[in-house]
This record gives C-alpha cells, sequence and structure tokens, in this order.
DNA sequence: CTCAATATATGAGTTCACTCATCTTTTGAT
DNA sequence: ATCAAAAGATGAGTGAACTCATATATTGAG
C-alpha cells in the first residue's frame, strides 16, 4: 500500500524531512541577515538569531558550523544574486568589456552596503579562506569556483570577440586579485557616495583595458 | 631635596612606572608571539599568554585591547623589521626597482610563514581595516601610513632616476593594494615552497615593469 | 617622612559562541 | 497500524575572551 508520505507533490521520496529543512535553512538566514543589518555582526548573538528563527540555539549549530558560515552563506546567496542580475540585464550583452566589469563590482558594493559592518569581519576572510584548519575551506573553494567561472564566462566573450588577448584562466584569477583589492579599499573609503572607490575603479579598468589593446600580456 | 626617584640614570622624570610598564608589554608580546608560533592563534588562550609573561588575565587586558590587538603589535614589529632590513642590506641600494620590490614583499613572507595560521586570522584585516567600529583603527591607520612612506620613497627614488614615470602616492597605494593581493594568494597556496606565489610575483612585476616603461601611466 | 591622589594589577564574574547527552519526530519495513 | 532505527531538535553545560569593582603600588606635594 503507498498510501503513506511517499507520495508528495513532486515526486520526491522524502516528506517532511526535506521540506522543513530547507524551510528552517532560510528562516535562520533571514532572521541572521536582518539581526546583522539592523545591528552588526557582532553586536548579534547566536541565541538572539536562533529565537528570532523560532528554533532552538543548538539547532542554528545543526544547520551552520560557525556563525561566521552564517555570513559566508550570505555571500553565497549574492554571488547568486549579482549573476542573475547580470544574465538578466539585456544592456549588458552589448557593454564593453570595461563596461561590464565595472558594473559587476559595482552591483556587489551596492548589495554589500548595507552590511558594511560586518563585512569587515569576514568578506576578506571569505574570498581568502586560508590555513587547512578553517573549517569552511570546502564551502568557500566552492563559491569561489563559481564566481571564476562567471568572470571567465565574461572575459572568454570579448577574447571570442577579439576585444582582448587571450588572459584565460590566469585573467580570471587576477581579475578576483583586483576585485579583492577594490573592496578593500571600499571598505576604507569615507568619501561621500564612496565616490573615491568608483573612481578607482574606473581608473583601473581603463588602464587595463588600454594595456591590454596594446597586447602587452605576452611579452 | 632631590633625592627621589627623580634621578633615574637617563634623566628621564618618571621612574619604575614607565620603566615597568615597557617592560610588561615586551613580556606580553613575546609570550603571545611565541605562543602563536607554538600552538597558533586560535589554540592560544588570553590566560596562557598572561600565565607565561607572568602577569594576571586582566593586566594583559590593560595593555592590548583583544587578543587580535596582540596580532596588529606583532605586525607593527615585522615592518619595522623589513624596513630596517631594506636600509640595512647594501646590495637593495643598486638593485632594480622591480628587484626591489620583489624582494621586499619576499622578505614579508619569509617573516610571516612561521604564524601562517593566525594570520588568516587577522593580517588581511589589519591592512584593511574598515569600520569606524573597529578598535583598532588609528593604531592602524598608523602602520599603514608608515608603510606607504617606506614605498613611497623606493618609488620615488626610481622616479628621480628617470626608471618609471612620475606615480606618485597613487603609485605607492597601488602597491599597496597589490601587495594585499599577493598575501591573500601566498595565504592559499598549497604548492611546495609557495613557489608559484613567488612566480605570480614574479610575474606580475616584469608586466608592471613592461607596461610603466612603455609610459603607459598616463593615458 | 607622610599622605592623598593617581596609576596600575588583580581575578572573580559575565557574556557568548559552540558542544553534547538526551529527548522527539520521521521514516519505511512489516 | 506498529515499531525499531535513523535523523533531528533541544537547552543545560563548557571554555575562553573580555569587564569591573577592589586592592596595591607609585608619585609628588607639603
Amino acid at each position: 500500500m503507498t498510501q503513506k508520505t511517499r507520495r508528495t507533490p513532486a515526486g520526491k521520496t522524502r516528506g517532511k524531512r526535506v521540506e522543513n529543512k530547507e524551510k528552517i535553512r532560510q528562516a535562520i538566514l533571514q532572521a541572521a541577515l536582518d539581526l546583522f543589518a539592523e545591528k552588526g555582526f557582532h553586536h548579534t548573538t547566536t541565541k538572539a538569531i536562533s529565537r528570532k528563527a523560532g528554533i532552538a540555539e543548538g539547532t542554528l549549530f545543526n544547520y551552520f558550523e560557525t556563525k561566521e558560515d552564517l555570513a559566508l552563506y550570505f555571500f553565497e546567496q549574492e554571488l547568486d544574486e549579482v549573476i542573475a542580475w547580470y544574465e538578466r540585464d539585456a544592456r549588458m550583452k552589448r557593454a564593453s568589456l570595461a563596461e561590464k566589469l565595472f558594473a559587476i563590482i559595482q552591483r556587489f558594493l551596492e548589495r554589500l552596503a548595507p552590511y558594511e559592518d560586518f563585512i569587515g569581519a569576514v568578506y576578506l576572510r571569505a574570498l581568502a579562506p586560508a590555513s587547512k584548519l578553517s573549517p569552511w575551506n570546502l564551502q568557500s573553494q566552492e563559491r569561489n569556483l563559481r564566481y571564476l567561472r562567471f568572470i571567465r564566462g565574461i572575459l572568454a566573450e570579448a577574447e571570442d570577440a577579439g576585444e582582448i588577448p587571450r588572459v584565460g584562466d590566469f585573467g580570471a584569477y587576477t581579475f578576483g586579485l583586483f576585485h579583492l583589492a577594490i573592496t578593500t579599499h571600499w571598505l576604507r573609503d569615507r568619501s561621500r557616495g564612496k565616490e573615491q572607490t568608483l573612481a578607482l575603479l574606473d581608473r583601473c579598468l581603463k588602464l587595463g583595458g588600454h594595456f591590454l589593446k596594446q597586447g602587452g600580456w605576452e611579452w
């Protein structure tokens, strides 16, 4: 008799467990982000996150290994958002490479703005997860790879269009480091509207484009 | 009657206080660094540091606001060391700009190597201290300025010698970001002897030199 | 030298991230 | 429908960074 939990709508074999798990995961993430944005990373306790998410404090750690992990999943989401936004925007397809890259970094910075406080606490580590000891090494690798593939794709288009010489994976990686550097600058930037960072970004990308057009890559 | 504590050897007005304070500060720093190198940053407790330094745990926090602060003073020392090493080394005076810069970054990496574990925890933050909330903002500014002046000086020599065009403060700052990026790469580098990082460093500097010689800076 | 003012040291206490033994729910086989 | 086993939730407990009220040491004035 197959009249049991087996017959979930979508045909999934497992019922309540899987469904509930995802629901809780999202609830935690949402609660955490709300609180981070409201009170900042350091002033948000895991107890408060759990309470807001409607679970016990211990449960939180069944879903995320550390409080910082929560922040990393946040970046996971941001990356998805930026990629989706890029794919969606038709104008992007026609823009020059420098314009595309400028827009991507700018979009990241815009999205991060409300969380500036806690980004200092984790963002750089997220992009540069270090030692073997680090508990979130693997997750982070995965996101980094996704990011690099995304950039790689954009560069490849420009390569194919003859806009720039072949820069390959090295090009994507270098851009990643550049992105990191810009974010660093952005964090310290006290100018109105972070205009200084945007100016630097613009300047660097033009410089880079100028350089690549000279065929300076292989020397 | 001036037969009091007034007559310290060097003619300092304040006696025991100042002297003792510096002694304790150094003891703490030394104890902390020994333990960090031995057990890593995370596995070193402030209690252990205090014990090794021969003071109460509370006292430690009279000298350094946080455990991370300790790490920042560590970088303070490293910066001094690298600057002193550079000044001392006569060969450096005659080297090309690219060689000088390569040597400087390499020296930094060499010095940091024993502390790799805890660098992931604080180094990036140290170079990129962010929000107004950050307690060590000021200290860090100070160190950063010292670093930038050091680099600025080296670039100025090359400018004066006509080796490169005028790159000014912007050049020094850009190099700082580059240094950060390289350190990031270094932290993740799993190759033997971190040779990958050294190759990247070499490649980037040659690239940069090649670029500057083309007069590409102003476009 | 004495003493009040000031600077510093102390460690018990607090807070918070994270753990773990125990209890509860879900599952799928019968 | 029952039930044993697996998955998951729970919150009291633990350890470590950091605080703070109190005790101690140093100083300089009289």
